[in-house]
DNA sequence: CTCCTACGCCTTTTT
DNA sequence: GGCGTAGGAG
């Protein structure tokens, strides 16, 4: 034991060791990237079960299922099977297993459905209409946003309503009726029986808040040791949860937080790194303990990205710094259009490949929004590189797979309005409009659900053809209902895909767009199989059913579809988001332009932009030896051309740590120099302006202001501007009349042109 | 009521 | 450029 114990310790630096091993009292860890943070957690994880504590009295709390997963994994690694009963998880799955358990405390069913982001959107989408408000000024996102925000805030619906300040801010953005639809909103998901994902977190508070029949002790002393990852990123609402359970009288306040301010990513849904100082001023026998040391990067990264978090204003002082040698310096690629830039990452990795012998996991392509994902999928499939996205819509969101799962959550709770508002007439079956509008007016009217009202479809004075055609659809449902007590997931799974005709349905659309719907399908069937032959005890408190309402609940919070094998030798794609908490030996950050990274939408919220460069610094130091940054001069957005100036943050990394910067040094100053005397936008040295505080926007040549020229105009040695390649030189003409081709010198290569397609400008 | 087409909006990031 | 919805014809 005491040979075992030093084994583990001695890999760990001074400070990790102290965090390691201060396993009393409140403890915080900032951890810079690359630190060894998840080391930190999971060897104190380790010691903790060393020292006797159970396994099943520590509650770890992260943000992604894969954290976990990893966490798991490398505590089994120090303490074996035991590891299996630490209750690791995210906030929103460990919220939901004890919300099961204890729903009917509360008044839900442990059956209770859980709506994702998508089934919010659209019950929304529903309300609103349904109360005849404009959908213009009540747009589904922003009251989404709305009332998610009051949920992480503890706002209920009535709290709401008697808050002066939200009813203000309100009337003054023209929505003075979102009380209501929040109100309405909430009854809808208790009366289907579902909360969403704020819920999980609302209900779990409300829960310990209240503290029916002692749960508040109950969990309390379940779990006297509670780690929390990434806790920079955790909300008002999570860390309310947090302090009930940990902080209270005669409690031994057994916590540990980890985290970094410098990547503070998520303050757009409500994460706020007061959150860290709170929690100073909350536990005063606090102990710190800074991991600064970075063992993933090499110097040239580690000081570009202390160099660039500078710019932002008020982080907690700290400096990385790193043992590993001065490495490559960072890489730019300045590409004139989307595509190039796709062509040129992707040639340069397989360059990189050869050269460094790296693999395809080894690499990744970062990026600010899923949609720059697909010009990078174009060209590696072209290079014949594996690759992999992760994010964008997962598996489980797509329109079909959704489909299947309504139909399976209304057999387990048929109270789901929102699966049922989607399969009611789907595949069609004589239920239209006016019906279904009718049966939402009953539901509300007698005060109960529509499935309710489905049920007596004939007495309600529905039309005899409309009441035959529900009452079929609930005898269906009614029928995969009476399987549940023997069918298997799969069984029952199969029978409803069959039976409900949506698979004959799917069969009809040849089109490749719906022989790809059918093939998710099948997958989704094949998965369910999975879930049901798989033997496997993932959990050993737990034991193997197979039943449909188990395989609901494993992934209701699946997003990613962790199905990574780590075999699986892919170039990772992702958003930066998702990449936070990973690490590769090469790093692509594509699309460093204005507009983009820094996002447009950043840059006019108060704060923005520093969050904007926290994402950056995340990215920067996802590498561990080499990162390339790149940007094009133009892309295409919504389908449309545009034209794009590099980002500024590109300026904030000095000569000595990029290559080919894209400023001399006194181009340099001069940048500096202006966005530090406020005027915002240009990462390029441009002529005064006239006018101050010129919007960004105008920096964005589009292509509607673009002149193009005649084809008659064009001959050859004319000096043009092409919208997309840029400056040129006209070197030839080729042919004549519509199938004309114009040969142009942009520099770098001659290009032939369609005369008649170019949008040329005459400089 | 169903199917087809046209139009409009979309994209910031995630559990 | 792509998806979802609205509006019209059958």
């Amino acid at each position: 034991m005491e040979e075992q114990k030093v084994s583990y310790l001695d890999g760990l630096n001074e400070v990790q060791r102290g965090a390691v091993t201060t396993t009393e009292g409140p403890v915080l860890v900032i951890a810079g990237p690359g630190s060894g943070k998840t080391r930190v957690l999971t060897y104190r994880i380790a010691h903790l079960i060393q020292e006797g504590v159970a396994p099943y009295n520590i509650l770890t709390l992260t943000f992604t299922n894969k954290a976990a997963k990893e966490m798991k994994e490398r505590i089994s690694q120090v303490v074996g099977k035991r590891a299996a009963y630490v209750w690791a998880g995210t906030f929103h799955s460990i919220f939901a297993r004890i919300l099961r358990v204890e729903a009917e405390k509360l008044g839900y069913s442990s059956n209770f459905t859980i709506y994702d982001s998508k089934d919010t959107s659209s019950i929304l989408a529903a309300i609103i209409a349904e109360m005849r408000l404009d959908s213009k000024t009540y747009d589904t996102n922003g009251v989404k946003a709305r009332i998610s925000s009051a949920k992480s805030n503890l706002i209920s619906p009535a709290a709401y309503e008697q808050n002066q300040q939200l009813m203000m801010q309100d009337r003054k953005s023209r929505r003075p009726y979102l009380f209501r639809i929040y109100k309405q909103y909430a009854m809808r998901c208790k009366r289907a029986g579902a909360m969403d994902f704020d819920d999980l977190l609302y209900q779990m508070f409300v829960l310990l808040h209240k503290n029916p029949d002692g749960v508040l002790e109950k969990y309390r002393k379940k779990f006297p040791y509670v780690l929390v990852d990434e806790f920079q990123d955790t909300n008002f609402l999570q860390y309310s949860i947090i302090k009930k359970l940990v902080n209270y009288p005669k409690s031994p306040r057994n916590i540990c937080v980890v985290g970094d301010d410098a990547q503070s990513i998520y303050a757009f849904r409500g994460a706020t790194i007061e959150n860290i100082l709170n929690f100073k001023r909350d536990y005063p026998k606090l102990q710190t303990f800074k991991l600064e040391q970075n063992y993933r990067s090499t110097n040239h990264i580690v000081q570009a990205a202390n160099e660039l978090i500078l710019h932002n204003t008020g982080q907690i002082q700290k400096k990385i710094w790193s043992f590993k040698g001065e490495g490559q310096k960072i890489q730019l690629i300045k590409a004139v259009s989307d595509s190039e830039e796709g062509r040129r990452i992707a040639g340069m990795i397989l360059e990189q490949k050869t050269r460094y012998h790296l693999k395809n996991k080894d690499v990744a392509i970062l990026y600010r929004t899923n949609a720059q994902s697909r010009v990078f999928e174009e060209f590696l499939r072209r290079y014949d590189i594996l690759y992999k996205v992760y994010g964008g819509l997962s598996f489980y969101q797509r329109k079909e797979i959704k489909d299947v799962i309504a139909y399976l959550r209304l057999v387990v709770n048929p109270n789901d309005e929102e699966a049922l508002r989607r399969v009611l007439n789907y595949p069609t079956r004589g239920i239209g409009k006016g019906t279904i509008e009718m049966v939402s007016q009953l539901a509300n009217e007698y005060d109960t659900t529509p499935w309710a009202i489905l049920e007596k479809a004939n007495t309600l004075g529905f039309k005899p053809k409309a009441a035959k055609s529900l009452l079929a659809f609930v005898n269906m449902i009614k029928g995969f209902q009476r399987r549940l007590a023997t069918d298997n997931a799969f069984e029952l799974a199969e029978h409803v895909a069959k039976k409900s005709t949506i698979l004959a349905k799917l069969d009809q659309d040849t089109t490749v767009q719906g022989i790809s719907r059918r093939d998710n399908v099948r997958e989704l069937l094949d998965g369910i199989k999975d879930f049901v032959d798989n033997d496997e005890l993932i959990d050993e408190a737990t034991l193997p059913d197979k039943s449909l309402p188990n395989y609901l609940q494993n992934i209701a919070l699946l997003t990613d579809q962790d199905s990574d094998k780590e075999n699986d030798d892919r170039v990772a794609l992702m958003s930066i988001h998702a990449a936070k908490g990973l690490e590769f030996k090469s790093v692509f950050v594509a699309g460093m332009e204005e507009q983009l990274f820094p996002s447009f939408m950043a840059l006019q919220e108060a704060g923005g932009l520093d969050e904007e460069r926290r994402l950056f610094y995340v990215a920067v130091t996802r590498a561990e030896e080499f990162l390339t940054l790149s940007f094009a001069g133009s892309r295409y957005r919504y389908g449309k051309l545009n034209n794009y100036q590099p980002s500024r943050f590109l300026s904030e990394i000095s000569e000595e740590n990029l290559e080919q910067p894209i400023y001399s040094k006194a181009e340099r100053q001069n940048v500096l120099g202006e966005q530090r005397s406020g005027i915002k936008g240009f990462s390029k040295p441009m002529p005064r302006r006239s006018t101050l505080g010129t919007n960004t926007n105008h920096e964005v040549k589009n292509t509607a202001d673009y002149k193009v020229c005649k084809p008659g105009q064009i001959e050859a040695g004319l000096k043009i501007e092409h919208i997309r390649f840029g400056a040129g030189v006209i070197v030839k003409l080729e042919g004549a009349g519509k199938n004309a081709i114009v040969h142009i010198d942009f520099g770098h290569e001659v290009k032939r042109i369609v005369l008649r397609f170019a949008k040329l400008k005459i400089v």
